[in-house]
DNA sequence: GTCATCATGTAAGCCGTTACATGATTGC
DNA sequence: GCAATCATGTAACGGCTTACATGATGAC
């Protein structure tokens, strides 16, 4: 788990670790951040599996770098005993070739059985590196849960006497429809642009591919798609 | 955590493991529900703290009960052996009196800090087990989170490229607005509970008690409110 | 020169899960 | 009599948090 979200962010961009936390609070579903206690020892364990790699830190070195207050021996001293770190202690990460193997496997490994809220979400965050059927097939199990879900909620609702408890159920079966209604703009999107690539591919006016219900999909403007896929 | 949720559900009915199990997994705001190696040891851990007792098992017991197949030594023994333990080796447990205080302290206690969406939910659906006012302030600070949160996402809707992440966040960000909406419709209702309550306390027409923005909240229907505050 | 922030790490411990082991009861 | 379900428990282990320890850098 948060192997996938360490590798998957710098597959974007090389980081050390602090930035890498704050990238984890804020960019995935997890809401609550990770804490360096979890963190660098994930970050280790990575590394030990040859995953990503400490890169030499290219930090524009200062114009005038370590004359004045520091010593020159001293500062040689640390740029050779500290090695990949930068001026300033950081340790920056790099994915490595073996790394992107991990990250294929864990994304799709988990994309089979998304039943958990967080695990869904982090797997949509870097669903562009899905193949275009895994990703279909990911959202629609996860439309086959809230569908689920939604029923057990329905029948809840009538069960539940106490005002808060009520409406707590209430929401958790509001919260569900709008997660759903999400969710299927999302197929449907998936599904356009699966017309749209086959269309595009055969050379030829492919009109009801795949019983898409809907051929004029809302949300989707075409230039928005495949955004992103180059590394 | 658990131990709240536990003692909670046994305020209401006296129950056995198994069914506690099953009522946590669909009463509460966690959807996952609990394992029986996470359950036990924590009846365990009540049971040891005082909190919680076994109870004597008053299923009634089959109109002839374990003539037939069963010899009645081996009956006999097994009832004393057992002790407290229903025919299919049900044990069922009730709430004691420190059990009462022990919940109040811990639904007390962590509503000051309702950072977490799990935690809020439960405390939530304990709600009519606290005093009007610490309920109200633990609406408040949700809300206030959800501001702060509503915010956060706002701004990094702007920030976000990938498609997908971006409907990620797009997505969380709708959510938080509808928990936003659905706090604020409590909160009302409580202000206007609590109005009522003063108006017939005080024998006296209070006409804008406290700021309250809407003197007639949409939500409220009069015989909702102190649905079951016995026991 | 001192404070806030950036930055990395370790150790102890909590909370929970999975997997295992056991056995009673009910329905077919 | 056999399978499914009900019912309780233990052991090993995993992942993450808190708290602790350290130190560099930049701003004022």
């Amino acid at each position: 788990m948060l192997e996938l979200a360490i590798l998957g962010l710098l597959k974007e961009k090389e980081m050390h670790g602090y930035e890498l936390k704050k990238r984890l609070a804020e960019t995935l579903g997890i809401a609550t951040g990770v804490s360096f206690g979890s963190l660098y020892p994930a970050l280790r364990r990575l590394e030990s599996a040859g995953a990503v790699k400490a890169v030499e830190a290219r930090e524009a070195a200062p114009a005038v770098p370590l004359s004045g207050s520091l010593g020159g021996e001293l500062a040689a001293l640390r740029a050779r005993t500290v090695g990949v770190r930068s001026s300033r202690g950081k340790k920056v990460y790099g994915i490595t070739e073996r790394g992107q193997e991990l990250f294929a496997e864990l994304l799709e490994a988990g994309s089979q059985s998304s039943d958990d809220d967080r695990t869904f979400n982090l797997r949509l965050a870097f669903a562009r590196y899905l193949p275009p059927d895994a990703r279909l097939g990911m959202l629609e199990r996860r439309r086959s849960y809230l569908l689920e879900r939604r029923i057990q909620l329905r029948a809840r609702v009538a069960q539940v006497r106490d005002t808060y408890m009520r409406s707590l159920v209430e929401h958790d079966h509001e919260s569900a429809e709008h997660d759903l209604g999400w969710i299927e703009r999302l197929i449907e999107r998936e599904r356009a642009a699966a017309a749209e690539a086959g269309a595009a591919d055969g050379l030829q006016a492919v009109d009801k591919t795949e019983g898409s219900p809907n051929p004029d999909p809302a949300g989707l403007r075409p230039g928005e798609i495949q955004e992103d896929s180059r590394r």
